[in-house]
DNA sequence: GCCGTACTACGAAACTTTTCGTTGAAACTA
DNA sequence: TAGTTTCAACGAAAAGTTTCGTAGTACGGC
């Protein structure tokens, strides 16, 4: 199977993708057992998702001793972007301040959140002009 | 079928809400002109898909003469923070700033763009606190 | 060497999503 | 009124996703 030229995880894809960009790399069993705290989950339901993601080129396997050491194959920020840039263009018609404008609408962010983002925007203004 | 708490639209669904979104109210045949204008669609299909979101309750239909007239049930804005708050959940942890700061960094923003977010900012923090 | 444990591989069932072929009804046309 | 066009309803095939049962393999203890 090709690799589709925009690699999408689903939704259970990317539970698990969070699960190995918060703990790093790590065995079936691990990720398995964060994962059923969530919800319950099959040890060969995890097991085959990380088979499929490998397949699908989302995660990268290493084989130490018997069991297999499974880490993300991208950053958590470019998978991240990617996401993001899929909606934008799906829900928001590519209008990246719309979408920003109803995030920051929809959580109330922290003084310290919204200083962060006043202190990139600024960053920006200076870069692009 | 009961309603699911959350209403998701598929990416096919989402892409007949943003047709209506933009063009309002609409006839079967008109969605599907316009979808077929991005991607080779039949008219049954678009036609069924419609039968499923007001279903789902995505769209309403009122009958106009022969043929029937579809609207959307939200508001564009509720359904983009209903889409945005899931990836919110499901990418990014939850955390609103990692996510505005990634559209920021992938998008170039214009200095209007800039500035109407600035002043969004500017309006959350008198009225928090 | 034999048995139990811990693991992966395989395949398929259950479910969801997407697509469209076929049918029948309503309305318009000559 | 008979033929043609335009439409919605229905059902089901095709494709994709999620789940897990079963089987087989390697390793450690006895």
């Amino acid at each position: 199977m090709a690799k589709r030229s925009v690699l999408k995880p689903t939704d259970a894809e990317l539970a698990i993708l969070r699960i190995l960009w918060n703990h790093g790399p790590s065995t079936v069993r691990q990720v398995n057992e964060i994962a059923a705290t969530d919800r319950p989950i099959g040890y060969t339901t995890t097991l085959k998702l990380l088979q499929i993601m490998t397949d699908k080129g989302l995660t990268v396997r290493e084989e130490m001793g018997r069991s297999h050491v499974y880490a993300t194959s991208h950053e958590e920020e470019v998978m991240q972007r990617r996401l993001l840039d899929d909606l934008l263009e799906r829900a928001f018609g590519g209008s990246a301040s719309k979408l920003v404008m109803q995030a920051l609408a929809t959580r109330p962010t922290s003084t310290r959140e919204r200083d962060e983002i006043r202190r990139l925007i600024a960053e920006k203004s200076n870069e692009g002009e």
